[in-house]
DNA sequence: TTGTATGCGTTATCAT
DNA sequence: ATGATAACGCATACAA
C-alpha cells in the first residue's frame, strides 16, 4: 500500500516483525527451526509490506551460487531444437538437473565477438556445452578459467574435462558392415553437416582438412572403415529436405546409383527414402537405406528404418548428474555411452544387375 | 599460478596494479574513460593473477540486474519445442532480446509446487510466458509482485498486463467460411489440447466447462461462429501422429465421414491428410482439409495446404521488444496480430453424394 | 530458539 | 583521470 519507492527487504520485514533479521532470513530459508509464533508473525509482516521473498540476486552472491546452469548450442536454437536428438537430451538434462537448478540458461553461442561472450558474463553456477564444434576451445577455456564445473557432449575432449560421448565411429562401422555383409558395394553415404558454414556438397579431401564437427568426421570415418572411397554429400543440418536434396543427388544418375546409402541421421534417412520413392526406386529392393539415432519421428512409422539407437536422453540426464556431482564438490566424470542396433525393413542384398 | 584457494576479486587486482578498485572495475565496464597506461596495468595484474572479470553474481546484486530473462513455456520441453511455432517464437524471441539480455532462462512451467516455484526464485529481469494455461494466473501474480516486466504471449489477458495476441478466433471463422463457401455442410474439426491433461476426444460441453486453453477454444469458438453443431476431436498436442489418430477417428465411417476437415494446426492438418489417404480417399476431391500456422513442416513439400499464416516469429520478437522497453522503463504495450489466409490444395467443393 | 556481526564482490556517486 | 566510500540484500558463524 505505500512501497511506491523502494521494496521492501528482509531487514524492513524484520523489523516491522520485531524480530532480527536473521530470524526473518531463517523464515524464508527454513534452514533452521523457527518458533511457529514468530514465523507467523513474520510471514504477516511479509506480505504486509508485499515482501516476495529474498531477492534472488542478493542470496547468489551470499551464497556463491545462482541455481542457473547454462547450455551452449551449436548454432542458432532455431536449429537445435528441430532436432529430436537434442530435444530429448535437453528433456534428460533438465530431469536431472531440477533439484540442483531452478532452469536452464539458454546462450546463445556468441554470434561474432562482442567483446564480452555471454558465457563469460552469465550468472551460472556450471555450463553444458552441446554439440559444439570450433568455437566450443574458446568457451571450455572461458568456463575453465572462472572455475566452473563444465560438461561436454560429444565435442572433442583432447582435454580433461568431463564428457559424454558415444561410439558414433564403431556405430557408423557397424552399419556399414551390415551392409557390406548384405552384398552391397556400390554405397554411398549422406554426412551431418561438416562445419559451422553447413555448405552442401560432395565431400573431397580438402574440405575434411576444414572440417571440425567431431560427430560427423567420427560417423564418417566409421562409414570409411569399410568403404574407404565411398562417395559422400554433406548437408547442411540434420532435416529431412535435406536428405530429400541429398538423395536426389545421388540417385539422379541411374549409372552410378549406389545400391545402398548410409544417411547419418534418420530424418536424413527418411529424406533419401523420399527421393527414392520420388523416382521409383523401392526401398530396400532397390535401394537400402540405414540411419542413425533410432528417434521417433512424428508422422512416420518409425517402426522400420534400419539404424542405430543412442541413448539421447540418457546422455542429457547424465550430462546433468554430472553437473551435480561436481556442484557437489566431486571430480566429474566422462561417460561412454554405446549405441544399439535395430534391423529394420530398408535393408536386403542388392538387386542382381542386368536381370 | 597460486590461487588455489580463494579467486582473486577485483580488489586484488586493484591492488597488484597499484590503483584504487574504481579504477579497475571501470577498466572492465568500459564506461569511464581510463588511461592507455593503467588500464594495462590493470589488465595485467589481473591475467597474472587469473581474474576473468567481474564476478557476474556481485554485479547482479549491485546493479539491479542480472541480464537475464525468463521464459516460461507451458507443459514439457520436449514437447514444448517439438512445435514449429514455438520454435519460432523462440527464435524472435531471442533476436529481439539480444541486446539486453545475455541469455533466455527455460523455466519449468512447475511441476507439483515444490514449495518455492522457480518463478518466485531465478535470478532474472523479467519474464515471458508462453501458452500457458491454468498456472499462468498464479505465475503473473508472483510476478507482479516481485515486480517484474511480464510478457504473456498467447495467454487469457483479462488483466492489464502486456500480452501478445492472435486473431484466433477470426482466423478459423475465416478458414471455416472457407469451407461453407465451397459448399461444405457436414464438417468435423481437429482440436489441440483442451488441458494440460491433453485428453484425446470427442468434445462435449461438459469438456468445455473444464478447457483452459485460451488458443485452443477461441480456434474453436471460430469453427463454431460457422459450423455451431460440427463434431470436435480433442488431440494430446500438435503433432502428425495426433491428427492422424484424430483422422482415422473422424474419417472411420463413411457413413458419418465429414467432407471437410478443420485442423487447428498444420501438423494435425497433415496427420488428417495421412488417414485420409491410408483409407483411399482423395484431398480434396474427397476430403478438403484446412490448417493453421503456415509453417514450414520439415519433409513436406508445404506449398499446399490451404492454412492461415500467422507471424510466429513476429510474435517472439514482439515480445522481446515489450520485454526491452519495460526494462528500459516505458510501459508495455500489448500486440494483437493478424494472420493471413493462404489458399492451397487441398480444398475443393464437396463431391456430389450418390452419383 | 533468537540475535549480532560480518562480508559476499561489485559499482555508482561524489570528490579530488 | 583517479580514488574513497557507501551501499546492493542477504545468509551464515557464532554467541546468547
Amino acid at each position: 500500500m505505500s512501497n511506491r519507492e523502494r521494496r521492501a527487504t528482509i531487514s524492513d520485514v524484520a523489523k516491522a516483525a520485531g524480530v532480527s533479521t536473521s530470524t526473518a532470513s531463517v523464515v524464508f530459508s527454513g534452514k533452521v527451526n523457527v518458533a511457529e509464533a514468530t514465523r507467523e508473525r513474520v510471514l504477516a509482516a511479509a506480505s504486509e509490506l508485499g515482501y516476495t521473498g529474498p531477492d534472488p540476486r542478493a542470496a547468489s552472491l551470499r551464497r556463491g551460487r545462482s541455481g542457473i546452469v547454462g547450455v551452449v548450442l551449436a548454432g542458432h536454437l532455431r536449429h537445435a531444437f528441430l532436432d529430436p536428438v537434442t530435444t530429448a537430451m535437453m528433456d534428460g538434462l533438465t530431469d536431472a538437473l531440477a533439484d540442483v537448478s531452478t532452469g536452464i540458461l539458454l546462450l546463445r553461442d556468441d554470434p561474432f565477438g562482442g567483446e564480452a561472450p555471454p558465457i563469460a558474463e552469465a550468472p551460472m553456477d556450471a555450463v553444458v556445452l552441446i554439440g559444439c564444434s570450433d568455437r566450443i576451445r574458446e568457451a571450455v577455456e572461458i568456463v575453465r578459467r572462472r572455475g566452473m564445473p563444465a560438461v561436454v557432449i560429444e565435442g572433442d575432449g583432447d582435454d580433461d574435462l568431463t564428457e559424454i560421448s558415444l561410439d558414433n565411429r564403431e556405430a557408423s562401422a557397424m552399419l556399414a558392415r551390415h551392409l557390406a555383409d548384405l552384398g552391397h558395394t556400390r554405397v554411398a553415404s549422406v554426412a551431418l553437416p561438416l562445419g559451422p558454414q553447413r555448405l552442401r556438397g560432395l565431400i573431397t579431401p580438402d574440405r575434411l582438412d576444414d572440417a571440425t564437427v567431431g560427430v560427423t568426421l567420427d560417423r564418417l570415418a566409421g562409414f570409411r572403415d569399410v568403404y574407404p572411397d565411398a562417395p559422400v554429400i554433406s548437408t547442411a543440418g540434420s532435416l529431412i529436405d535435406e536428405g530429400l536434396a541429398a538423395g536426389r543427388t545421388l540417385l539422379g544418375d541411374p549409372e552410378t546409383r549406389p545400391t545402398a546409402i548410409v544417411a547419418q541421421s534418420d530424418l536424413l534417412a527418411v529424406g533419401v527414402i523420399r527421393a527414392a520413392e520420388e523416382i521409383g526406386l523401392r526401398v530396400p529392393e532397390d535401394l537400402s537405406v540405414v540411419g542413425f539415432d533410432g528417434i521417433a519421428v512424428d508422422g512416420l512409422g518409425s517402426h522400420e528404418l534400419t539404424t542405430v539407437v543412442q541413448p539421447a536422453l540418457e546422455k542429457g540426464r547424465a550430462a546433468g548428474e554430472q553437473i551435480a556431482r561436481m556442484l557437489a564438490g566431486e571430480p566429474g566424470e566422462s561417460v561412454h555411452f554405446t549405441v544399439q542396433f535395430r534391423p529394420g525393413e530398408t535393408t536386403a542384398p542388392p538387386a542382381r544387375p542386368f536381370r
